[in-house]
DNA sequence: GCAAAAGTGTTGGAAATACACCCATGT
DNA sequence: ACATGGGTGTATTTCCAACACTTTTGC
């Protein structure tokens, strides 16, 4: 058990034994590999939940915003900075931590696996495919089910896949990417019309390399474009 | 000062001699009268915000969860129950709350006016016009910002707008919520359009009365309907 | 030259928009 | 009878979905 965990314990039997809620943040933290979603997970340290795997979270220190406590829990397991990193939903039912009352804020973010490498390997630190999650400790089967959903409806609003892949990404990437998040198939054609229509995407003129087939172009994400962009879609009922 | 007033100003004594973060519960309530977008405030309690408005909120207390925090709050102000009800925004700012650290979870709430009668009028709690509010209370202001940005969003995806009409209503009344809502003019006919298609209005085969010129037909929302619809739109990427 | 994926256009149907006239009621 | 808003239909445009062949590369 680590110094910080062995502090956790403490403060929470504090919390307990004076009536007091606690507040953590935990961040589901999505990647993208072998064409397939990913979640960064850990073994649970508590005895109750041995062996099952829990999201990366921590009690939020009195004197940190809640979005830097997120931050912070990123930088330390996975050594990134400057991460798409977005609040999703509070839950705070009485009964979820076994330890004390514990209100937790839920994190969702999106980080290319192959740019960072994990820091710290305790606990088994490691990315899960998503639909091989069965057990997990308190309620975070809970709300890793509530990012993913956000996940999927969000990613259709606002261009944060681009978070997902490399900086340089061939058009096939990009769809795959939505296949997996969505769990769709889409028609290739319309998938570029789409995107190059909303000229978002920025050619570098380099190809895709070591592939055994004609090599795709290789496309980078114009956030300023993005930006600048009118919103449009000011009306649209549907329910 | 009620004494549930002096006990929440003890306990964040106490929180902030602990260094301990409290937790809170705040409720953006929407009504809709005289067709524009309303919402229920109180003048707050703190010297630091004299004269300054507020939402609705409490702490949360040891035994509840958050929802129940939420409908407690909402019951002892309005006396209703059964209310729409959502969670939109956890807000925990190191320096929002001038007495102790608080993380707030905002929740939006969307009751009719006309089925309710105020209960406390403690702290001149009424009704006020959307773009008449200006001083607010700690980071109040932004917080009902956010509730209402996410409500124009959501009310397009999903028929919370009812909540806000009598049981029945005429489609001019429904058209007016939406249009002050959104703040937009709409056409009538491809409103009527949209709604019927849905096929989720109910004809009460009754109409308005007392109104000086032609009346229009008494609708009421379906929500079974609603309910058993196959939920389509499972693409459509939009930025 | 063959396998594998990249790249490219067209067409039909559905949905959204724009728009104008008659109808029922109170005064 | 007239003023007021309720109720309805159609033409046009825009967007989305379906679909097949040629090109480039590695082996």
């Amino acid at each position: 058990m680590t110094t910080r965990q062995k502090k956790i314990k403490t403060i929470l039997e504090e919390l307990k034994h004076d009536g007091i809620i606690g507040i953590s943040v935990d961040c589901v933290i999505f990647g993208f590999d072998e064409n397939e979603l990913k979640v960064l997970l850990i073994k649970s340290d508590l005895e109750k939940f041995e062996n099952r795997w829990s999201l990366l979270g921590d009690l939020v220190n009195n004197h940190e915003d809640l979005n830097q406590a997120a931050n912070r829990i990123l930088q330390e397991r996975t050594g990134m900075n400057d991460v798409y990193l977005e609040e999703v939903k509070a839950f705070g039912e009485v009964g979820r931590h076994p330890a004390a009352r514990v209100v937790t804020i839920a994190y969702c973010s999106l980080i290319n696996i192959q740019h960072h490498q994990l820091k710290i390997h305790a606990n088994e630190l490691h990315w899960h495919r998503l639909n091989t999650i069965t057990d997990m400790a308190f309620d975070h089967k809970k709300i890793l089910e509530t990012c993913y959903e956000w996940l999927q409806k969000r990613i259709q609003e606002h261009p944060l896949g681009f978070s997902l892949l490399p900086k340089k990404f061939s058009l096939r990437e990009l769809q795959n990417l939505y296949e997996a998040i969505l769990s769709v198939k889409l028609d290739r054609r319309n998938f570029r019309k789409k995107f190059f229509s909303m000229d978002l995407l920025e050619d570098t003129k380099e190809h895709e390399t070591d592939v055994p087939h004609r090599p795709g172009k290789l496309y980078k994400f114009n956030y300023d474009k993005y930006k600048k962009m009118e919103r449009k879609k000011w009306f649209g009922i549907d329910f």
